[in-house]
DNA sequence: TAAATAGTGTCTATCAGACAGTATGAA
DNA sequence: TTCATACTGTCTGATAGACACTATTTA
């Protein structure tokens, strides 16, 4: 049963509605910091682990506002489309693929942030491979696309728009994540070593040391855990010797979503 | 040094930068979801806790679309101010109170999601306390007030829009900061027992379950950490018997920020 | 054999978890 | 005195953190 005395009235009120009455904005942009880390390998006289760096990708922009300045790729949304899907189609144009992890971050909406007008942008982060970004091809409102480290991104180059603040959130926010989530997947192959993982962990999180880590993610946590120990069919350990002379046992990521509390 | 050749080039992009060239939405406006815990005192003989329920507050909607239907407060944002100002308008306008936290939650940009048009909507989250809820002027869109249980309006309700979606996101969002974060401050006065503490997380977190509560929190974390006794000016511990027929420790939260990690 | 990385032994202090016992003040 | 809530004692096994030690491979 409506609220409405009948059909009729809802009908009346729909009629007079007026969508124009108010100012709207100019559009709704989906920006996204793409995080990648780079694996280059180290030319040493014995086996090493590789140098692993956090970089974000930028492109030049060609157009005014801000042309010839890096900024985040990004793309006007449509109207049958979710943020979500905009910025799923826009990491696709960039990397040519689908998948990799795409996460909303935030919506920026300062006003006078874009000179074209009342712009909302939305802000997401992508964890993809290297690889992914070297198939790009320039679009139509950008020139050169370059890989930065996060320090340089926001420390040496004159960001277009308020991308640095952007960029500033989704490095802090990937930073909370390596630690209470497990995206350190999302930069490991499927089997990795635990110095593989401690590596990536510290790329990300400079401050992050654990002198006992692998003594404590193999005896507790994780035994109970978010990783287990790699094994062939017959149950016996599968080890890799590809980044150290003696061969180390592999690992995997579980599906268990780790709950943290500051209460237990 | 510019990108461009000169800054006549950037005068001629800019005039021929043509804004409305692509549909553009027709509305972002901010939906807070109003959490309060209501304390209610019961009637017994000796002295005991209150009874703590958390509440999300809602409006019944008086004009199309979905009039007469229950929906989140909110309104649209204007060309000179941020979805963050925005929220914070409509929740000052909401509770006559500048203050509580509020927090931003996501976007919600499914299309067909508003019979409007082109509505793309921002969803906050509001911690705020029940008196603040009394004075509460009916809006020109609004009529009736209401204070529900999150599961009757997750269960009984049929909300209005997306709204559904939106309060669930926003309890799930409120119940990991309970457990990761300290937000159980936002529901407490500034001093307050440990079993006020534990009774507050249970209220959010049904599920949380904690025997040694007391012996955990006062012995190791805490200690060095995010809560800590109350003392008078001579040093002597506070204490209160207003819930209780032994008088209990007072504690406070500290500025403390705690972090987590699954590595450590 | 030396070098490099992987992993274990071992020790101590602390912590988790269980549960019984004591403390305080109101009814 | 009883009752309700607030703690404390005490025990066991697990964990954290340090650091020396052994293991496995390559050069």
């Amino acid at each position: 049963m409506s609220y409405l005395e009948n059909e009729n009235e809802e009908e009346k009120q729909k009629a007079a509605y007026d969508i124009k009455k108010y100012r709207t904005p100019d559009g709704a942009p989906a920006d996204i910091v793409m995080f990648t880390l780079t694996k280059r390998e180290r030319k040493t006289v014995t086996k090493t682990l590789p140098i692993r760096e956090l970089k974000v990708m930028l492109i030049k922009r060609r157009r005014w506002p801000f042309a010839g300045k890096w900024a985040l790729p990004g793309g006007f949304c449509n109207v049958n489309e979710s943020m979500y899907g905009a910025a799923k189609r826009e990491l696709m144009e960039e990397t040519g693929v689908d998948g990799g992890h795409l996460e909303y971050l935030g919506v920026y909406s300062k006003p006078g942030r874009d000179p074209r007008g009342w712009i909302i942008s939305h802000a997401f982060f992508a964890l993809v491979e290297e690889w992914m970004l070297e198939h790009r091809q320039a679009a139509d409102d950008a020139s050169e696309v370059g890989l930065f480290t996060v320090k340089e991104a926001l420390e040496e180059l004159d960001l277009a728009f308020d991308h640095h603040d952007i960029i500033a959130d989704a490095y802090q926010r990937i930073q909370y994540q390596m630690l209470e989530t497990t995206i350190a997947k999302q930069f490991l192959p499927r089997h990795f070593t635990l110095s593989e993982l401690y590596q990536v962990i510290q790329s990300v999180v400079p401050d992050f040391e654990e002198p006992n880590f692998i003594r404590k993610i193999t005896s507790t946590r994780s035994r109970q855990g978010i990783i287990e120990e790699v094994r062939d069919e017959n149950g016996k350990p599968l080890s890799s010797n590809q980044y150290s002379q003696r061969p180390a046992q592999l690992y995997r990521f579980t599906d268990l979503v780790p709950r943290l509390s500051i209460y237990t």
